[in-house]
RNA sequence: GGGCGGUUAGCUCAGUUGGUUAGAGCGCCUGCCUUACAAGCAGGAAGUCGGGGGUUCGAGUCCCUCACUGCCCACCA
């Protein structure tokens, strides 16, 4: 059967049909394993971090999922039962806006809709559209278990948040209060301390007098100046503080002043938290719009006046103003303090606005009664973790910046005012105004007040943080906490299924989970939740033994590896804005999804991040060609082969050679060669650097296998009439087990093309559904070959210093010419055995092995060996100066410093050994080819 | 205001616990359609490792310092 590959590599034939196979096939999916089945190799579990539904791929996606797929396939093909777990996160605020957008566009708005219609609506949208980034995951290839597909919002996700607040409301980890949050004017909502991004800007700070009011509630006619760089919130001032022993204002201790522009009298207090070099060291008091006025007024007992409602325009506290937006009543305040002649100054200022995440909008911080998670408590376990070593790092650098986080947390607000989400599994009584919260254990939604008794019960409106869901994600997505529902493959619950006994398979098998690879842009979000929520929630959970759970077991993920960002070229960030975004889809379309991948993964070397240079993608184009090319060269062989009645032996593939099996250098050093590459690619998978592992490839595949051993198998390859059959049935059946092998250490880099030729190389009749589920190329035990590669290098040598010097002295390209060797004589053999190869790869007529030089060739120097052009040359003479004179400068130079150093009493006495004794041979190698350099130099006839 | 990175060839980046003459890809120069591959083959040029100081027998690698640059965290009005 003949093998046709067409003659360019087409990735766009072969890319789609393979991922659609994996797909189909369900190659991936890794089924719960039964209590009591033999083990299958140790779990490797990965869980994907989940992209917002509303996502489309981006370069950092594609980054983030090469490497998991690059890791999962590696262990998968190692012999770890390798479980890659995919799912979507339904993104509170980003998805409501999504579709709020479009009813903007319909001329409609959810608050018309209702909550009820809206909700259905988010989930009529989510159907249509939230599969994209998956869909284009699959394309990608990555091999994941798709039957396990998860939804954060799916029934029994959902029953395991509920769960996870109810049980931390019960341990007294959440409470409810009014206290200053972020919030988000434009989406209408508290957001944490995370979702804050802090922006320097230049504005204004306002000096404003304030009058003092004497006891017959008549002005004094003083004045405090106070600074402020908010004037709008001077609405809801509530006091002025200063600093108790600040002189300047000693004399007004006890006063009190009256507020400009709304006439309300307020207090001076004392507090030492003011400041008396900032500002006039006299500051108003505003506990409804400032995190730090609320304490003020909480030690001082102020009213807190909300002056503001939530879309940031004043309401009816701020009289005359009520209705302005924040900025319009900041401009009218000012202009009314001015024509009153309050205003003494307006200072430039700059300051750090906080911004929301997700809008940019200004964030205002706004009094109001949220939820929040006691977070101390679950921060400590996480710390501890992490101290003891049970997850670590990679990069290390980030151990210090998640523990410095930890160690400084606050508490996490927790409630979102938004419609789609979790809703808060809280219910406020009617008739004594306190809050039911229903029992842990998946208890049913309460009927009546755990207080008072009463049914008019009303649930809470406020929905949970996205980040509380996918934060509960290692325990939920194994059925924690309803253990009795066997939910693998059906996405809701199903307690007609259950048999009644608990089943804790899939939590027994896979968690913790082995290792998570996120970006550090999630490191707070994410990250440090689910070690939070993970270990707090699994440490719970026996072992399948019934143990008691370790600290080591109970925490979500063992290791951690944070990749870099995807920068573009010129190594700045990729934003919409400034129109760099290079989407991945399009350079995969264009040069292929393996090549795409093997951009990332040579660039990807931990805590850098990636200039992603689309040059080096058309490289890896040219590498995945030239592997095509190998393969297609290797089946027109086999082909050629067949029509004269030779098979090819296909019954050792699948494994690595043994090289004791071959007594020809070239089969024996490809072999160690191979052994050689695979022993490093593992153990760079092993710390991933994922950039190791690719070169070593590429310079396997190309270096190695294509440039030396394709070339010297052709002179084996000879199909004229004196053909040598059995001697071409050897090469041929050498040639294809070593590229089967190499197939498959590049598998996991370029699933695709590596998939299509691996079945191209089993003729129709492959040992597996895929190369996939084949064996990964382990590094040998056995000592590699190492004479082999020493006696090839001795080969190698010549031809290149051959080559050399025929391009030097101009020999034209097709002519042969003989060489004079001199060498000695344990290598000479091995120059003579492999005579054929030299005289071929180096153009060679004849090698006349000589214990002198002919005096007047033109020739080259190594340290074991001389060879010589037998060529009537036509040297440039000044460029064989030059590059002769550099080459003793860069010997003299090399053996004055070895010299010096050998010279040194301290070094000979200090440094280890081999460095001695390596420094000595270097010395006298140096020393040679010093004398050479200079007898070269001497001979070169003089210019003309 | 704290903290963490980076600076190595024209470009993008490697360089393990200090150890022999610092590497790769792309680009560049020269010559080649050689029984897979011009997305190729062969040969070649190119770096005072950001500056300065120190430790050491020995520094791209460790320490100090300066410069430039990027990022994270932080409630001073």
């Amino acid at each position: 059967m003949p093998h046709d590959l067409p003659k360019a590599y087409d990735p766009t034939a072969i890319e789609d049909q393979w991922a659609e196979y994996w797909v189909r096939e369900n190659l991936f999916a890794q089924p719960t394993p039964a209590p009591g089945e033999p083990e299958q190799g140790e779990p490797f579990t990965i869980l994907l971090p989940p992209p917002n539904v509303t996502g489309r791929l981006h370069m950092g996606h594609m980054l983030n999922q090469t490497e998991m797929d690059i890791l999962t396939r590696w262990r998968r093909m190692s012999g770890r039962r390798a479980l890659w777990l995919p799912g979507t996160d339904h993104a509170g605020i980003a998805t409501q806006m999504m579709v709020e957008r479009q009813l903007t566009e319909e001329g409609t708005s959810r608050q018309q809709l209702g909550r009820e219609a809206f909700v259905a609506r988010v989930w009529e949208w989510k159907r249509h559209y939230g599969g994209a980034i998956l869909d284009q995951m699959k394309r990608l290839g990555a091999s994941v278990d798709w039957q396990r597909e998860y939804f954060t919002m799916d029934e029994n996700l959902s029953v395991a948040v509920r769960e996870a607040f109810v049980r931390l409301y019960e341990q007294g980890l959440i409470y409810r209060g009014a206290y200053i949050v972020n919030w988000c004017p434009r989406c209408q909502t508290a957001i944490s301390d995370l979702e804050v991004v802090h922006e320097e800007q230049k504005g204004h700070i306002w000096e404003i007098r304030y009058p003092v009011v004497g006891p017959d509630n008549k002005d004094t006619g003083e004045f405090i100046t106070v600074a402020t760089t908010r004037p709008e919130t001077m609405l809801g001032d509530a006091a002025v503080a200063v600093q108790p022993e600040d002189e300047r204002y000693l004399h007004f201790h006890g006063k009190k002043l009256r507020l400009p522009l709304v006439g309300r009298e307020i207090p001076i207090i004392l507090d030492d938290w003011v400041s008396r070099d900032f500002g006039t060291g006299a500051v108003k008091v505003t506990p409804a719009h400032d995190p730090n006025d609320f304490e003020l007024g909480k030690r001082h007992h102020l009213p807190s006046i909300n002056v503001m409602d939530e879309t940031a325009h004043i309401n009816t506290e701020g009289g005359v103003y009520a209705g302005l937006d924040r900025y319009v009543a900041r401009k009218r305040i000012v202009a009314d303090l001015e024509a009153q002649g309050l205003l003494v100054a307006v200072k430039d200022h700059t300051s750090n606005i906080g911004h929301c995440d997700r809008c940019k909008t200004v964030v205002e911080p706004r009094l109001s009664k949220q939820w929040f998670v006691k977070i101390k408590p679950l921060a400590d376990k996480a710390i501890e973790a992490v101290k003891d070593g049970h997850i670590r790092f990679t990069p290390e650098m980030y151990t210090k910046t998640y523990l410095n986080w930890m160690e400084n947390i606050y508490d996490w607000c927790i409630s979102r005012q938004l419609w789609w989400g979790h809703r808060i599994p809280a219910w406020h009584c009617g008739t004594c105004g306190k809050i039911t919260v229903p029992a842990p254990n998946m208890s049913p939604d309460p009927t009546a007040c755990s207080h008072c008794g009463s049914d008019e019960l009303t649930q809470e409106t406020d929905v949970l943080d996205t980040w509380f869901s996918s934060g509960l994600l290692p325990v939920s997505v194994f059925g924690w906490p309803n253990f009795t529902v066997k939910k693998l493959g059906a996405p809701g619950l199903d307690s007609e299924t259950w048999d009644g006994k608990v089943d804790r398979d899939d939590f027994n098998a896979f968690y913790p989970t082995s290792l998570l690879v996120t970006g550090f842009d999630i490191l707070f979000f994410w990250v440090a939740r689910m070690i939070m929520l993970g270990i707090w929630f699994a440490q719970d959970i026996p072992e399948a033994d019934g143990s008691p759970r370790t600290l080591a077991r109970s925490v979500p993920f063992k290791e951690v590896y944070i990749h870099a960002l995807v920068r573009d070229a010129n190594r700045e960030k990729m934003s919409k804005t400034k129109g760099n975004v290079i989407d991945p889809i399009e350079i995969v379309k264009q040069y292929g999804t393996d090549a795409v991948r093997f951009t990332l993964a040579s660039m990807a070397s931990p805590g850098t991040d990636i200039a992603f240079n689309i040059a080096r993608t058309e490289g890896y184009r040219a590498f995945a060609n030239k592997i095509w090319n190998a393969a297609r060269f290797l089946f027109q062989n086999v082909d050629r082969a067949a029509e004269i009645g030779i098979a090819v032996d296909r019954a050792a593939l699948g494994h690595m050679p043994d090289a004791n099996q071959f007594d020809r250098l070239e089969d024996r050093w490809i072999v160690a060669e191979l052994h050689s590459a695979s022993g490093k690619v593992n153990a760079a998978l092993e710390n991933y650097r994922f950039d190791d592992a690719a070169n070593v490839i590429y310079q396997f595949f190309w270096g190695s296998f294509c440039d030396w051993y394709l070339e010297i198998v052709k002179l084996r390859l000879d199909f004229s009439e004196t053909a040598n059959k059995p001697r071409i049935a050897a090469a041929l059946t050498m040639l294809i087990t070593v590229f089967e092998a190499a197939l498959r250490l590049l598998s996991p880099f370029m699933p695709f093309m590596t998939e299509e030729i691996w079945q191209a190389v089993y003729d129709g009749n492959p040992p597996a559904k895929s190369i996939a589920v084949t064996t990964y190329p382990q590094a040998e035990t056995k000592p590699i070959d190492t004479v082999a590669q020493i006696d090839m290098n001795t080969v190698q040598t010549v031809i290149v210093e051959t080559r050399a010097l025929r391009k030097e002295i101009g020999v034209e390209e097709k002519a042969t010419t003989a060489i004079e060797l001199r060498i000695g004589a344990g290598d000479r053999g091995v120059v003579e055995q492999n005579r054929g190869i030299v005289e071929r790869l180096a153009k060679i007529s004849e090698v006349r092995f000589v214990d002198q030089i002919t005096a007047g060739l033109p020739l080259r120097t190594r340290f074991n060996l001389d060879v010589a052009v037998v060529y009537q040359r036509t040297i440039d003479i000044p460029v064989e100066r030059d590059r002769l004179t550099k080459d003793v400068a860069k010997y003299e130079k090399g053996l004055a410093a070895a010299e010096r150093q050998l010279g040194n009493e301290a070094f000979l006495k200090k440094a280890p050994p081999h460095v001695v004794e390596g420094l000595k041979k270097q010395e006298a190698e140096t020393r040679l080819l010093l004398e050479k350099a200079r007898a070269a130099l001497n001979a070169l006839p003089p210019e003309a």
